[in-house]
DNA sequence: TGTTAGCACTCAAAAGTAATGAGTGCTAAC
DNA sequence: GTTAGCACTCATTACTTTTGAGTGCTAACA
């Protein structure tokens, strides 16, 4: 059987109007709503024949057709037309991200908000992860008796720092110990000085350090390993009881609130999604979101690719609209922190 | 009317039952479970007593009866008997949070953890506020030809730094502009150095430093406002779903889970609370908060009130067991992160 | 005088029943 | 190939009945 023209006019309309309205559409008020010029019984076997092809479902025999996952994919791959966003809407975005310019961590946070905001689903973004970033300057600071602070400034991704509590120190030691770690570390990757056997670079080697090392070099570590960690931020979760499949069926409600609080579980899913703009739908993700649609996109920092953003809703989400906001946000937060070449 | 003591006795069965079950109490079931020598008859008889004194609801006419807040305010202030946290659950709560001895953030998201595990409520903690505390350390350091990393370390409270794009610069000049910095601020209170005309500082008097100035000052104050805000940690807020009257009630849900989500308004709440270990029921909350308790209590670093922990839940919790459990987890905290003074 | 058995009454929840209506599939005529 | 007609399906809604845990009241009892 072919897709004609015709059949995919109605697939069109039939998606059109669940992503709508979320409920099941029959062929009476689907000849209703969008006049194609054939009646419903024209409709109702094109219907027929669509659902033999896998592209539509019913519930039950006396219910209108659903799409199937395989329809969305259809409308997301060759039906669905990306609209253009709206100049005020693209003006919005801006404004909001360049209140917070230079400052990865709240702009991310701001994208996350507006994304929720935007699109009424839930949204969520990552910060920069830092692994394969190379240690661009790692230092430590006299504050003051017992107080030394740590610091590790990776080339892209988040500064750390950490205070510590010492045992009483002289800042001779301190600053030999810094320039000691500065030479063994820096320009490594955080993956390769993990790699490294570094409490024995300390213990053995060099006695006289080997007080003050021994208060540093632990947390030196847990702070490299802290930095691997990816911080996520999430928002809207609150809109999926605006639909009306979720606040009629507590069942689903609970699996998508349990779903979304194992958050190294999502950390996990989001990170290791392909890049560039991706939707995936129903079966293709995993078993907890399979009736959930997300769309994701990276941002770049200084043109390397870092974090990821996007949103997770209901499969009859607005791939259209959503998809528009998403790229042009992350391009916005990918816009503001390249290196600008003429400074 | 008197309460007397069989009248407290029927109060703390109805209580205890209702916090258990979440069903209505009626006289017949309570005779049953609680064999305290006096027939269903009598138990109404004071029941209709305990009612008309306040202590005691009924949903409608033919069910049975429900603690009221005037009740459970009874009930925590004189009737339950706090009791002594069994050994092993201090052990679990001590080796977990020991893990990240001397790491505050991470003990305070530990202590949310598991005081949501512990409790099955959903908990939530914050991080110090630094607004009253004052600047211990301010420090600007070169990290390559357009960038600096800017730290300000609080004298309690979270090291915050942040990597900053800068016109090129000489090495001189940041250091002076560091070491002005320091002059003007070090010791003050964050509030105090707000309050400051802190732009102007440096505008009108240090022709030298102002191209870097005004890329940094802007920046050193973004970064003061945003020490001031706190840092919420939630968690367990799917426990929700196993609690009778959320998981049948979508609009309870609803409500709970917006009013979650409204993360300022929460923080507010949280950081206006009294010291101490501080339980509130019912309409003693804000109207959004007025079918859930409260407990929540405060953790010192070096002796100081700095932050706040604790757990929302429905009316019915078990304040015995819940406030036991915060307590001990607030103390532990306050312990570990005390100046050992024999160092 | 406090306690209790007995009884009529209440009412939410559960179960059963019927009506509604949007939908389908099939067939026969256009 | 298209469409009107019709029998059939079935979730949803509304209505009714039954059930049972509960109450309040009264009268008798210790």
């Amino acid at each position: 059987m072919d897709l004609n023209d015709r059949k995919l006019q109605i697939l069109q309309a039939v998606i059109a109007e669940f992503i709508n309205t979320g409920e099941p559409v029959g062929s009476r008020s689907l000849s209703r709503s969008h006049d194609m010029g054939i009646s419903p019984a024209t409709i109702r076997n094109e219907m027929s024949d669509l659902e033999e092809m896998g592209y539509l479902t019913h519930p039950h025999t006396s219910a209108g057709r659903i799409p199937s996952d395989k329809a969305y994919r259809l409308y997301v791959d060759e039906l669905m037309n990306e609209s253009e966003l709206p100049e005020e809407e693209k003006q919005a975005i801006s404004h909001k991200l360049s209140e917070t310019k230079s400052e990865l961590d709240s702009t991310i946070e701001h994208a996350a908000d507006l994304l929720s905001q935007m699109t009424n689903l839930t949204s969520f973004a990552i910060a920069p992860r830092a692994n394969e970033s190379k240690l661009k300057y790692i230092n430590l600071l006299p504050v003051d008796e017992t107080t030394v602070v740590l610091m590790i400034v990776p080339e892209t991704g988040k500064v750390m720092n950490k205070a510590l509590k010492v045992s009483p120190y002289t800042e001779d030691s301190l600053e030999l110990l810094g320039k000691v770690m500065t030479h063994n570390y820096m320009g490594k990757t955080l993956n390769a000085v993990l790699a490294m056997d570094i409490i024995n670079d300390f213990t053995t080697d060099m006695e006289s350090l080997s007080g003050l090392a021994k208060d540093v070099v632990p947390s030196f570590i847990k702070t490299l390993e802290k930095m691997l960690d990816v911080d996520l931020y999430m928002n809207g979760y609150s809109n999926i009881f605006n639909l009306p499949e979720y606040s009629g069926n507590m069942e689903k409600t609970q699996n998508f609130f349990r779903m979304l609080e194992d958050k190294n579980r999502l950390t996990d899913v989001i990170v290791n999604r392909e890049s560039g703009v991706v939707v995936t739908i129903g079966d293709e993700n995993s078993e907890d979101m399979k009736d959930c649609s997300l769309i994701t996109a990276d941002y770049k920092v200084n043109g390397k690719l870092v974090g990821k953003l996007g949103v997770i809703g209901p499969k009859r989400m607005k791939y259209d609209e959503d998809t528009s906001v998403i790229k042009y946000i992350s391009e916005n937060i990918s816009d503001t922190f390249e290196i600008k070449e003429e400074k």
